[in-house]
DNA sequence: CTACATGATATTGTCAACAATCTGGCATAG
DNA sequence: CTATGCCAGATTGTTGACAATATCATGTAG
């Protein structure tokens, strides 16, 4: 029944220590990442306890962490009830991949004003590394560098709002595919992120 | 020294009362509206105690309203030293008005597919009271109908994402102007709105 | 007069006990 | 057999006291 421990115990992570502050950004990225990987996936129960032993940290500090993970909409918090994995619903899913579809495509926009010539050779390293995961057998390492890909974009525009952003509807979408895609497929082509890099490099924005 | 508590007291609204979530929302509600209205300006000071005694509310619950409104980036939250309204820096202001154009651009076009007949009678219903108070002498009240104009497209979108983003931007523009433009000039045109609304009607949504 | 240390006061951060609410199992009635 | 009511245990929500830290005035040395 510690489902939810156990899915955290195996992110590889060192014991959370150090200043407060610190350590409530560790316990939040772990749950984040746990999200992100899909070891944990919607309807999980996040119970307090289970996270205070787990962290050796304080019920306050947890509290906290799940109300940022509740704002970012990535676990949902019912009155009385605990904290769960959030599971967006068939309306939500839509809006998400509209809200997606809209920020991205102004973010390689600015992407391509932003860019210069070593963003565009590191990002080409990283397309190398995709294709070799790809066709490696590493398929959680293939999904982790995929939406790197993406988020490394979005560091380019040089706009952190919008990054943030795309950030929290990235993570949503994770969500999405654990809820309705149970074997984890391909959710964009590699070829697409190739071209993308192509047309960043021509300053062509509008290759969205 | 109570600049925060006499600031907030002139809204004209009821003692906080009811459920906790309830009035927790209120909290937040009434901080909000304060900053936008430019009641509260940058660097203000929240202190938890006069809150608590302004609003009768806990401790708890106004800190939690403290850390969403820290999230939403309106209030800044320095540890150990209180929270004070954010004031965006130079670079963030390019940041927002980046994303403000972007995302307002992305809710146009899909508030153009969704709009009907009588959403933009409502628009203009909305156009013609915000006409009537630029004439009069309610500054604060044109200047509240002019932001109520974007969020009111942003709702024909009918994407919560977008809206939820947007609304966010519209606040710390309203920080913005608070900052660097003493007496509260016209921030856009009203000529621009009825244009908008104009190409909604037509179902033209390349008019950002 | 300025700069710096010092201590009293005020404010924020943390924790642990208590209260309120939900969960799940069991018994009972239909 | 299903549905309903109820009780014990577990979980979350809230409060108030205490600890840690910052603020500000005062005093002192240069």
């Amino acid at each position: 029944m510690d489902e939810a421990a156990t899915a955290l115990r195996r992110d590889g992570s060192e014991p959370i220590a150090g200043d407060t502050l610190e350590a409530e950004n560790a316990v939040y990225s772990r749950i984040f990442d746990g999200i992100m990987d899909r070891r944990l996936t919607p309807g999980t129960k996040l119970p307090e306890r289970e996270l205070c032993e787990l962290f050796g940290a304080s019920r306050s500090l947890v509290r906290r962490v799940l109300q940022r993970l509740a704002h970012d909409h990535v676990v949902e918090l019912r009155p009385n009830r605990g904290a769960i994995v959030a599971t967006p619903t068939p309306e939500e899913t839509r809006q998400i991949f509209e809200a997606r579809r809209a920020i991205e495509g102004a973010l390689v926009r600015l992407a391509a004003q932003h860019a210069s010539a070593a963003d565009i050779a590191d990002l080409r390293r990283q397309l190398r590394d995709e294709h070799e995961a790809m066709h490696g057998s590493d398929q959680p390492a293939w999904a982790r560098l995929a939406s790197a890909f993406h988020l490394r974009v979005a560091r380019l525009a040089r706009n952190d709002i919008l990054e943030k952003y795309l950030k929290e509807i990235v993570s949503r979408c994770s969500l999405i595919v654990a809820l309705y895609e149970p074997r984890g497929n391909a959710a964009c082509e590699h070829d697409e992120h190739a071209r993308i890099v192509a047309c960043l490099e021509a300053g062509d924005g509008e290759a969205a």
